[in-house]
DNA sequence: ACTTGGTACTTGCAAAATGCAAGCGCAAAG
DNA sequence: CTTTGCGCTTGCATTTTGCAAGTACCAAGT
């Protein structure tokens, strides 16, 4: 952890994940069930490698995501969410909701229609889905 | 507006105010009354002058503030939310609420106390409240 | 044993953003 | 007609980001 400004919780969160880039790796993790340096780099937002690296370094130190070496291979890494990190599952949604609605070419798929019709069971539904995931 | 990432309403969300201070602006109006150039330095976090003045640029070509001269004085000038920037409340209470349960040093005052309990019941709140203040 | 491919990085360098201090222009007040 | 307050801009050093290339390790094929 780097320093923090004040100590207000809003200016804390965003001294840890207020950028442009910490918050599309937990989406990754969180709503598209990917789990590897490699499958981050595949996202279309094109992350250069060594802001990944920093990120993944930052976001484990910040015991948001952990770490742990594949079973089947020990040159591939599993990142997986904390509960800490769970728990931003809401930041999440917030921001795909506001997202999808000012912006016309970010269409609603499934899950942006379901948190129109019904944030908070969305947001159970998948802090209960997450709950299965998580890792100390 | 500068360029999009992709067409993730997250990541379009972020590629407006995913930085360390566009959020810290919009939760100095919303929740703390702050609508003018010096009161916003006087957080503090201390964000220095050109930063704050290209940060208002962009929130106002976002749409998300608005800007209008102030009645009694002409070199004064009035920042207000819109529709779209009061919007972003659900998203700064939930920040303030992930960083006030992970930050000891970061207790919760009347305001965080009260998400606590009934973060639906604030939101509806202050939604209410900065209805009165929008601006186009 | 030796190559090939996958995975997870690191490094070097250029470009952009941030942070800091000082200065500027205008309007209102004394 | 000077001073004060407000809202900036400018110049410059530092930090962060972005891009391309290279490295190190493991595993599987031949």
């Amino acid at each position: 952890m780097s320093k923090q400004r004040s100590d207000c919780p809003i200016s804390c969160s965003l001294d840890i994940f207020g950028d442009k880039w910490s918050l599309l790796i937990i989406r990754d993790v969180m709503l598209r069930g990917k789990c590897s340096y490699s499958e981050f780099l595949k996202s279309e937002e094109k992350i250069a490698t060594n802001i990944l690296s920093s990120r993944l370094a930052l976001l484990e130190a910040a015991q948001i995501l952990s770490k742990e070496t594949a079973p089947d291979n020990r040159s591939k890494f599993i990142y997986r969410l904390t509960q800490k990190g769970a728990d931003l599952l809401p930041i999440i949604v917030e921001l795909m909701d506001w997202g999808a609605r000012y912006h016309d070419h970010c269409p609603r798929r499934e899950l942006g229609k379901k948190i129109k019709k019904n944030k908070a069971a969305v947001i159970d539904e998948y802090m209960q889905r997450l709950k299965e995931q998580i890792r100390s």
